[in-house]
DNA sequence: CGTATATCAGTCAGACTGAAATAG
DNA sequence: CCTATTTCAGTCGGACTGATATAC
């Protein structure tokens, strides 16, 4: 772990949206998984239990379309879940090709502290900025997105 | 080349700051990427011609320093704008462990047009949003960055 | 001597591809 | 026969580590 800040980058580069967007990212992205290792998870777990909460169970391929975790690593996801009791998973009936992933008690208690970890973690990202801040820069963020991922 | 939008994800995740963070970090690399690409120009190139037209000659542990780019990676980086003949590798006299890179012409009229193709390419990132909303992105982003990097 | 530089080899996690096996 | 789902094997670029040769 090291990563330092660069000592002073050209001119050229200092301002680049593309580039504070990149660098924020990965001191994002960074702090959260850590934050989340710290407990012996990772992002994508949470992501699985969440969409598992709130949908119910769930194909592969529907986790794959909620999450945004392609289908073939998927699978190593969902052994880590399985693995750790927190999720289960079971031939579908109805479409043999499929298995239906739910979610077990102890998946539901862990999202619980998860949440709350992650609360805690995007308010240490957010700390310097004030909360009319923060909602300016979701929006923002929000914003772009919307725009690089529509039609 | 697909990496498509989500269909609907849970509602824990669709606010949070860091994954919209890492998900417009991940749309900007890439056009950036390839944006830069359609030149046979990778986004360290522009950084190390930037870094040496800015402050003149330096060695690579300098330009590591300046630009962020690992030691160990920058010398590919080099070899690169070497063979394009961006750049020159030369010994240096006073210090012979180190190598004095020096841009050459084409370096700089390459720069140049990287220039132009950034700003066209950081134009179309930001287009949602208005002026002083850009403005407001990046300052946002750099307060972020300022506080997760300083002491 | 200890330290810095450039280079190389290699790891590691993540995004992504392609092809199989199975089943609709 | 064509398509969808899961899984496996593997690629690819980026960040990062460790060791080595060389020179200060």
């Amino acid at each position: 772990m090291s990563t330092g800040s660069e000592g002073s980058a050209p001119a050229r580069l200092r301002g680049l949206p593309s580039r504070l967007l990149s660098l924020a990212a990965v001191r994002s992205d960074r702090l959260v998984s850590e934050g989340l290792a710290a407990m012996g998870a990772r992002p994508w777990h949470y992501a699985v239990l969440a969409a598992l909460q709130e949908s119910g169970p769930a194909s592969q391929s529907g986790l794959s379309d909620r999450t945004g975790i392609y289908r073939s690593d998927l699978v190593a996801v969902i052994n880590e879940l399985a693995a750790g009791g927190l999720v289960e998973r079971q031939p579908d009936a109805a479409d043999r090709r499929r298995n239906v992933i739910t979610v077990t008690g102890a998946g539901r208690r862990r999202l619980r502290e998860l949440d709350e970890r992650i609360a805690v973690l995007e308010d240490e990202l957010l700390a310097p900025l004030a909360p009319p801040e923060r909602a300016q820069l979701t929006g923002l963020l929000q914003r772009l997105l919307d725009h690089h991922s529509g039609a």
